[in-house]
RNA sequence: CGGAGUAUAGCGCAGCCUGGUAGCGCAUCUGCUUUGGGAGCAGAGGGUCGUAGGUUCGAAUCCUACUACUCCGACCA
């Protein structure tokens, strides 16, 4: 490509109201336009690198056995009914009408379609597993769009579907798809890691994230520092500090603390080690237990973990925290002053929180904490379970090493959903006994445009992108100084572009009539991992000055023999 | 959704408080010079000041409504 005839819309000024890296250099180096908020136009460089992605993408795919196809963007509302989710998706779930006033939704992700297609093609357990998968423009009415297309309304997301007879079918695919995300990751040259990630309301037996280790990600990923456990923090399991609390040393006392309302009050004013202290925090309870509210306790160093909270069997979904009136109501004292000792209604502990010993939490009236409780001996141990996030040190759920937390940028999912879509939607098929059975289902997802927005944050400097040769929109850039003025540089350009054309590389010719500044910074910006600069100096002195992307210094190469020499540097 | 803020040329901004008919830098166009790190000089073009209404002799400026965009928040005992 000349560069005279390819759009290069790079600018100097960082946009005002770009936010993260990959965003600001996005924009700089005319990779995207925001059209609207969450809605993006791909200028040709910046499209010119999601195809690389979807390329790669569509390799790896087609090489595991999945088959690609194009399903619509809008789908009719009727499917959407019948899997329930019409009414479950919320205001994220765009819908419209078309002129005969039917319902209609721009699809955000494609389980009802693609169940809709397979419950009427495939009749028998012979024709299973199958595998498809697209490449397709989707659609999320995003409750903020931020970060350019790391979170915006409409993107590009490969997602695939799998249909089993039976669970072991899936395991198998899931795992074929867990394979060939590393693979797609791999040669997107991404620092990531697979991590165990929550099932969700679909429950399910088993899901992974795939995170890009990067500090503007949005999620928490914990995983260990000596084996390959990884987790989202909101999966991460924390163990237990130890088997069984130590044996009670001090009595259980009454203390008046008028003036410590939190636990870091407490702490201060009562030369209390904050893992002594406990913190009662109450939510809605579910109808399983005869209670409004029930009581979830933590250590004072240790947070809530919302997604552990909400699958206890006590606890109601959503989770909802009660109101200082209704806590108020049931206890007779104010948050702050919340404990355990004497609470009117059922009760779950933390892991650590059941071996604490001599510790101290609210007594329920105002104004006061009992200190040097213990379990047992001063109330009977409430139900145990895994409430609280983990955090930095704690040890690794498998038994080797402690975990450290990085935030991640989630770039693909892959799901086991089991029957959900295909009970509600009667996509069955017949098994060997002649009789109809519900296809077990799999569902696996990559953001193709957020992939592209990861990259940059993983790979740049203070002079702009530096793409991998995987993910470049060009391999190489020919920068010839005064191109339009030297005979010999425009020859010698022109040679080696039709050289390097012919032997397959993605090249850039800079034939622009710019100044040699302007010709750097763009190609820099870009993010171009090599760089030849043609010159009357260089071509008098038998030389061609090369210079890698990432390289401090150019270094030269012989002008006899350059295009063989530059070859050899690809691909490392 | 709650809170805050912004809206003036393609981009980044000043002007608004204290009303008098719009300006700076970059970008664009023309000419000359320059040509290995985002050039210099000279000149030029480009704006319904987000939209609608109000106050006023007069509104970018004051008032009202609306719209769009941005940021913050949705872990607290």
């Amino acid at each position: 490509m000349r560069a005279s005839q390819f759009l290069i819309a790079t600018v100097k000024e960082t946009p005002a109201d770009a936010e993260v890296i990959s965003h600001q250099l996005m924009l700089r180096a005319g990779l995207i336009r925001k059209l609207a908020s969450g809605l993006y136009t791909w200028l040709p460089m910046g499209l010119k690198t999601l195809r690389k992605v979807e390329k790669i993408i569509r390799e790896e795919l087609d090489a595991s056995g999945a088959q690609e196809l194009l399903m619509p963007a809008i789908q009719p509302a009727e499917l959407w009914q019948e899997s329930g989710r019409w009414e479950q998706y919320g205001p994220e779930l765009l819908r419209l009408k078309d002129r005969h006033q039917r319902d209609f939704c721009v699809g955000p992700t494609h389980e009802e379609v693609i169940t809709d297609l397979v419950r009427n093609q495939l009749k028998s357990y012979k024709q299973l597993p199958a595998n498809f998968y697209q490449i397709q423009t989707k659609f999320r009415d995003e409750i903020r769009p931020r970060f350019g297309v790391m979170r915006s309304r409409e993107f590009v997301m490969k997602d695939g579907y799998s249909f089993h007879i039976n669970q072991e079918s899936l395991q198998k695919t899931y795992d074929d798809y867990f394979n060939a995300y590393v693979r797609i990751f791999d040669r997107l040259n991404l620092d990531y890691r697979p991590v165990i990630a929550d099932n969700g309301s679909i429950g399910g037996t088993g899901s992974h994230e795939f995170h890009v280790l990067a500090a503007s990600g949005e999620d928490d990923i914990a995983f260990s520092d000596s084996s390959d456990y990884a987790a989202n923090v909101e999966m991460a399991e924390a163990v237990a500090p130890k088997a069984a609390p130590d044996a009670p040393t001090e009595e259980m006392r009454l203390v008046d603390t008028p003036n410590a309302k939190t636990i870091a009050a407490l702490v201060e004013q009562h030369n209390l080690p904050i893992e002594k202290t406990i913190k009662t925090l109450m939510v809605k309870a579910s109808d399983e237990v005869d209670s409004d509210i029930v009581a979830l306790l933590v250590r004072g160093d240790h947070e809530l973990n919302e997604i552990k909270a909400e699958k206890q069997p006590e606890v109601a979904s959503p989770l909802t925290m009660a109101t200082e009136e209704e806590i108020r109501d049931i206890v007779g004292a104010s948050p702050g002053s919340l404990g355990p000792v004497n609470l009117p209604m059922p009760i779950v502990i933390d892991r650590a929180v059941a071996c604490s010993s001599d510790f101290g939490a609210g007594a329920n009236i105002d104004g006061k904490h009992y200190f040097g409780i213990n379990w047992e001996r001063d109330l009977p141990t409430p139900r145990v379970a895994d409430l609280r996030n983990v955090q930095v040190g704690d040890p690794s759920p498998d038994g080797k090493g402690t975990l450290n937390i990085r935030r991640g940028i989630e770039v693909g999912h892959i799901f086991q959903l089991g029957l959900k879509y295909s009970e509600a939607m009667n996509a069955t098929v017949l098994d060997e006994n002649g009789k109809a059975v519900p296809m077990t289902m799999g569902c696996y997802g990559i953001g193709v445009t957020r992939v592209v927005a990861a990259a940059i944050e993983q790979n740049h400097d203070e002079n702009g992108i530096i793409w991998p040769e995987s993910l470049a929109p060009f391999t190489v850039a020919l920068v010839p100084l005064n191109y339009d003025k030297s005979d010999d540089v425009k020859a010698l350009s022109d040679k080696l572009y039709s050289e390097l054309k012919a032997k397959g590389v993605d090249v850039l010719l800079d034939d622009r009539k710019e100044r040699p500044g302007v010709k750097f910074a763009d190609m820099e910006l870009t993010g171009i991992p090599h760089r030849l600069v043609i010159s009357d100096r260089g071509i008098a002195a038998g030389q061609l000055e090369y210079k890698g992307r990432r390289d401090a210094e150019a270094s030269d190469l012989p002008l006899d023999n350059a295009v063989a020499a530059l070859i050899s540097k690809l691909g490392q």
